[in-house]
RNA sequence: GGGGCCGUAGCUCAGGGGCAGAGCAGGGGCCUUUUAAGCCUCGUGUCGUGGGUUCAAAUCCCACCGGCCUCACCA
C-alpha cells in the first residue's frame, strides 16, 4: 500500500466513525496571527484555530503539533485525557498535509512556546498526497525547477518566505500602476484579445477559429491598434493592461503570454511620454519596495526622476565608436562594426544591425547603460507606427527605456498621417511578400479611423512582467509568472 | 532550431558494468511539556521511455520525452 492509499484507507476509517473528511464549514474563530498577537488578552477563554497540519509528535499519551494557516503557525497540544481515549485514538488517522480544527485554551509549555491546549478537534480536509519533504529547520524542501514551476502550489508550500513576496509584490505593482495613471486622468478599458487581424508589434500571432462565424481570429499580439482607435473616439487618456500572446520561443525574459500595459495620451508627444513613464516607474517602485532605489542582480540603481535621455546614435557611438550615421548604407556600417570587433550577421540589414549594436550596450549584466536611461530616436524603418522626426525622413520620434539592461518599454509620437500610415503597411506588406511573416498586416479599419481624425499622440507600452522582475531582483520571466507556458508533460 | 549538462523512493540526493542506497517523509511498536522530539523496527522503486552492446546495464551506445544552461530568433 503506497502513501496515496495509506491516506485513502484513513479517510474511509474517518468515515466509517461517523466523521466526514470533507466537511462543508469550519467554526474558526481566530486566525494564528490573531491568536499569537492577542494571546494574554484572550488568555482563558475557548477559541477554535485551522490549519494544515505540518508537524506531529506524538509522545505516547499526549501529543504536540504544528498547524499553519495563512497568517503563521502555532502549536497545539493534544492530552489523552482531555480529548478522550476515542479521539486520542483518531490521531493515527492524522497525516502531515491535512486541515484540522482544534478547539480550546491557550498557554505556554515549560519551553516558552504559545500553545493551544485542545479540548476537541475534528478534520477539516484530509490530504491524499503527502508534501515535499522537511528539511533543515523543519521547513519543506522542493528545488526542482520543473515541479516548482508546473505545480505552482508545491513551490508556494515549500517555498513560502521566497516566492509569496514577488507575487505579492506584482500585485502591488498593478495597483499602483492603476492608481498612478487613474490620478492622471487615464481611462483603464479592455480592448479584444480576439482580433480579426493582428497589429501593434512584430510578432507571429496564435491563430484561433470561431466556429459561428466560421473564421480564423488572431489572440492579440498587442493592444495598441484598438487603443488609438478610443484616442479618435475622443477618449484623450486611455490605457489597458492587456494579457499579449507572442508565438515564439520563450526563455528567461520571453513567456507566449505576458502582460503589457499600453496608454495613449492625446496631445502629447514622445518627450511628454518620457516624463510621465519616469513618474509612473518611480511611484510603482516606492508603493511596491518603499524607494526608487532598488538593487537587480547586484547592481544598484535609482529608478528617481530624471532618468538619463541620450540619442540611440549618441549612446551607441560613446560606447562602441560606430557612429552608424556615418554609414548610411549596410555594407559600410557592417564594416565599421568590423573594425571595432563586432561580427556583424550577413543576413541583416542595416536596421537590425544598429538593433545589434543597441543590444551590445545595453543587454545582460555587463550593460554600460544601466542607468534608468531613455534611448531616442530610432530608425524610421523599424517604427511602421511611429511618427517621423521632423526634418529627417529615416528617424523616428520614439523611445526604449532599459534599466539594469532590462527593456522596461516602448514609446513613440504616434504616426497620425492616414495617408502616411497607408504607405508604412504597404511598405511592410512587401516585406510580408518577401516572406517576413512577422511584418505588420495592412488594417484598413485602423487607416479609416485615423482618416477620421486622430490628434498628436503619445503612446508607451511597458513589460509588467519585466517591471516585477526589476523590482523583485528576479532574473528569470518564470519567477514572476505564477503559471508560465511550460512544455506537454507526457506521460511515457 | 544548434551546442552542453541533467533525469535514481513522496522530497533532497549518493551510487557510474556484478544483490537498488542514505536522510527526511511513510507503516508497526514504546513514550503525558515536545518542538527538525527521541528510541526500536519494516518496506519504499517501471533507476524518464524505447531500442542496442554485454554472461551481466541505473551505469556504456542510439533514438525519443522532459528539464536546466547557453547561442540563434523574437519582446
Amino acid at each position: 500500500m503506497d502513501e496515496r492509499e495509506e491516506r485513502l484507507a484513513k479517510a474511509e476509517a474517518l468515515r466509517a466513525a461517523g466523521i466526514d473528511p470533507y466537511p462543508a464549514r469550519s467554526a474558526r474563530d481566530h486566525t494564528v496571527a490573531e491568536t499569537l498577537a492577542q494571546f494574554d488578552a484572550l488568555a482563558g477563554q475557548t477559541i477554535t484555530l485551522a490549519g494544515r497540519l505540518i508537524f506531529l509528535r506524538p509522545m505516547g499519551k499526549a501529543t504536540f503539533a504544528h498547524i499553519e494557516d495563512g497568517s503563521g503557525r502555532i502549536q497545539i497540544y493534544i492530552k489523552r485525557d482531555e480529548v478522550g481515549d476515542e479521539a486520542y485514538a483518531r490521531l493515527k488517522l492524522l497525516d502531515l498535509g491535512d486541515f484540522l480544527e482544534a478547539t480550546g485554551t491557550l498557554f505556554t509549555t515549560r519551553t516558552g512556546e504559545k500553545t493551544l491546549h485542545v479540548s476537541s478537534f475534528t478534520m477539516l480536509a484530509k490530504a491524499l498526497r503527502p508534501l515535499p519533504a522537511k528539511g533543515a529547520g523543519g521547513d519543506f524542501k522542493l528545488f526542482d525547477p520543473e515541479v516548482r514551476h508546473r505545480k505552482r502550489y508545491l513551490d508556494l508550500l515549500a517555498n513560502r518566505d521566497e516566492r509569496l513576496p514577488v507575487f505579492v509584490a506584482r500585485a502591488k505593482i498593478l495597483t499602483a500602476m492603476r492608481e498612478f495613471l487613474n490620478s492622471q486622468g487615464f481611462l483603464e478599458v479592455e480592448t479584444p484579445v480576439l482580433q480579426p487581424l493582428y497589429g501593434g508589434a512584430t510578432a507571429r500571432p496564435f491563430i484561433t477559429h470561431h466556429n459561428a462565424l466560421d473564421r480564423d481570429l488572431y489572440l492579440r499580439i498587442a493592444p495598441e491598434l484598438y487603443l488609438k482607435r478610443l484616442i479618435v473616439g475622443g477618449i484623450e487618456r486611455v490605457y489597458e493592461i492587456a494579457r499579449n500572446f507572442r508565438n515564439e520561443g520563450f526563455d528567461h525574459s520571453h513567456n507566449p503570454e505576458f502582460t503589457m500595459m499600453e496608454c495613449y495620451q492625446a496631445y502629447a508627444d514622445f518627450e511628454d511620454i518620457m516624463r510621465l513613464v519616469e513618474e509612473l516607474y518611480a511611484y510603482i517602485a516606492r508603493q511596491t519596495i518603499g524607494s526608487t532605489v532598488l538593487t537587480f542582480q547586484g547592481r544598484q540603481i535609482d529608478l528617481a526622476p530624471p532618468w538619463g535621455r541620450l540619442t540611440l546614435r549618441e549612446a551607441i557611438a560613446e560606447h562602441t565608436g560606430v557612429d552608424y550615421e556615418q554609414y548610411p548604407d549596410r555594407e559600410t556600417l557592417a564594416a565599421a562594426m568590423e573594425a571595432k570587433g563586432f561580427q556583424p550577421d550577413p543576413r541583416l540589414g542595416r536596421g537590425r544591425l544598429i538593433d545589434d549594436l543597441k543590444d551590445s550596450i545595453i543587454k545582460g549584466p555587463q550593460s554600460k547603460l544601466a542607468g534608468p536611461v531613455f534611448l531616442y530616436d530610432y530608425p524610421r524603418d523599424l517604427s511602421p507606427l511611429a511618427k517621423a522626426k521632423p526634418g529627417t525622413s529615416d528617424t523616428a520620434e520614439r523611445f526604449q527605456a532599459f534599466a539594469a539592461g532590462l527593456e522596461l518599454g516602448n514609446a513613440f509620437s504616434e504616426l497620425n498621417d492616414p495617408v502616411e500610415q497607408r504607405a508604412r503597411f504597404e511598405d511592410q506588406a512587401r516585406q510580408r511578400a518577401r516572406g517576413d511573416d512577422e511584418a505588420q498586416q495592412l488594417d484598413e479599419d485602423y487607416i479609416e479611423a485615423l482618416e477620421v481624425g486622430m490628434p498628436p499622440t503619445g503612446g508607451y507600452g511597458g513589460g509588467v512582467d519585466r517591471l516585477t522582475m526589476l523590482l523583485t531582483d528576479q532574473e528569470n520571466v518564470r519567477e514572476v509568472i505564477l503559471f508560465p507556458t511550460m512544455r506537454e508533460q507526457r506521460d511515457d
